[in-house]
RNA sequence: GGCUAGGUGGCAGAGUGGUCAUGCAGCGGCCUGCAAAGCCGCGUACAGCGGUUCGAUUCCGCUCCUAGCCU
């Protein structure tokens, strides 16, 4: 007699930039009723596949992984964008009979996902230009005060050297005639109903992740990513202020292909960039309360995990090779 | 062996007789529509040993080391 959860799952597999766990998703995926949902503001992008460590063509014929390959790099994509994208890929996933394995690192993504994100107007280019030209005339301290006025409550926890933040809550007032703040009250999580489980996989030493950077980067090197990059750089319709082009990696080869500096330093600024990455990322991670730590040297974190979810109910797949699991 | 110029925090690089260089890297943190982004915070460093001085990274001497030149 086979448990069939009535209640809706999902698993969380979260983790700095190579700590290895789009692997880890593919051997769980391929051992239990998973499918994979991306949660990474890079792998959207079509054309950018090895800077990003994109899942491979043989790696999704495998297993089904969503969210990948949904943008052009001249297109924008944002928290809420994500948000509701996974929601509906989580929807059709449980309308089959299959749970989400969400696997990623932009732990924004994650934390709206849990958190809930607010219903606040996307971004608007006319606004943000408005307000650029006015910072670039005034400067962002004037733009501040001016926050200061209309929500004084975003200004108090919005310092004054974050544009990025000034110009939202700015955007977000223009737009609706409310406060930002306010507008950030009401907000409601995707997993409201969701039983979740959540993994952070990372090396327990730092040592170790820096050194995976490292030798990770040279082997995207080896890969053809410079030439990656001078596609991208190459279109008349991009340019280093794309989000998509912010991307570590892409955007130090970029300056590079711009002339702004030899090769050697962009890559000695990518890795120093990506550990940085790694750093943020595990900041986030560290105020996960709910998340069971796993270390991805161990070599036998898959089999850990898929026994950790058998137990918490999760069916092994009828299709799954045993093996597949193992190692 | 002699002469000259230097030895400043992990690296680069200013400077001063008695509060602070700074940049990069690193570490900690923040984070609600650009998040692989943006931002905040954190370092008795002044080659060693003596001396002068109320006080020396800064002045003097010696030692060691480095670079260049000379014999």
């Amino acid at each position: 007699m086979r448990e069939v959860p009535n209640r809706r799952r999902a698993v969380l597999l979260m983790g700095p930039t190579g700590s290895g766990k789009s692997d880890l998703g593919l051997r769980l995926a391929e051992a239990l009723p998973l499918e994979i949902v991306s949660v990474d503001s890079a792998l959207v992008y079509r054309g950018m596949d090895i800077g990003t460590a994109k899942p491979t063509a043989a790696m999704r014929a495998r297993v089904a992984h969503h969210l990948i390959d949904i943008r052009d790099p001249a297109e924008n994509y944002s928290a809420g964008d994500f948000t509701r994208d996974a929601s509906r890929a989580m929807q059709d996933i449980w309308r089959r009979g299959r749970h989400p394995l969400l696997v990623g690192g932009t732990m924004l993504y994650f934390h709206a996902l849990s958190s809930g994100i607010a219903e606040l107007p996307a971004a608007d280019v006319r606004v943000r230009a408005d307000i650029d030209a006015q910072a670039a005339a005034s400067g962002w301290t004037a733009l501040h005060r001016e926050l200061e006025r209309v929500d004084p409550e975003a200004a108090a926890r919005i310092h004054v050297n974050d544009p990025q933040r000034i110009q939202r809550a700015l955007e977000v007032h223009r737009l609706t005639g409310k406060s930002i703040t306010s507008l950030q009250q009401k907000r409601v999580s995707v997993f409201a109903d969701v039983d979740v489980t959540e993994f952070a996989v990372a090396p327990l030493e730092r040592r170790d992740l820096h050194t995976r950077i490292e030798m990770r980067f040279a082997a995207m090197l080896e890969a053809g990513l410079l030439e990656e990059v001078r596609k991208l750089f190459e279109r008349r319709d991009l340019s280093a202020e794309h989000p998509s082009m912010r991307a570590v990696g892409y955007r130090q080869l970029w300056r590079h292909l711009a002339g702004q500096c030899v090769l050697d330093e962009a890559i000695e600024q990518a890795i120093a960039a990506t550990r940085q990455l790694a750093k943020r990322q595990l900041t986030w991670l560290r105020r996960r309360e709910r998340a069971q730590w796993i270390d991805s040297m161990h070599p036998e974190v898959a089999r850990k995990m898929i026994d950790a979810l058998s137990e918490g109910g999760f069916a092994a797949s009828s299709d799954a090779t045993p093996q597949g699991a193992l190692c």
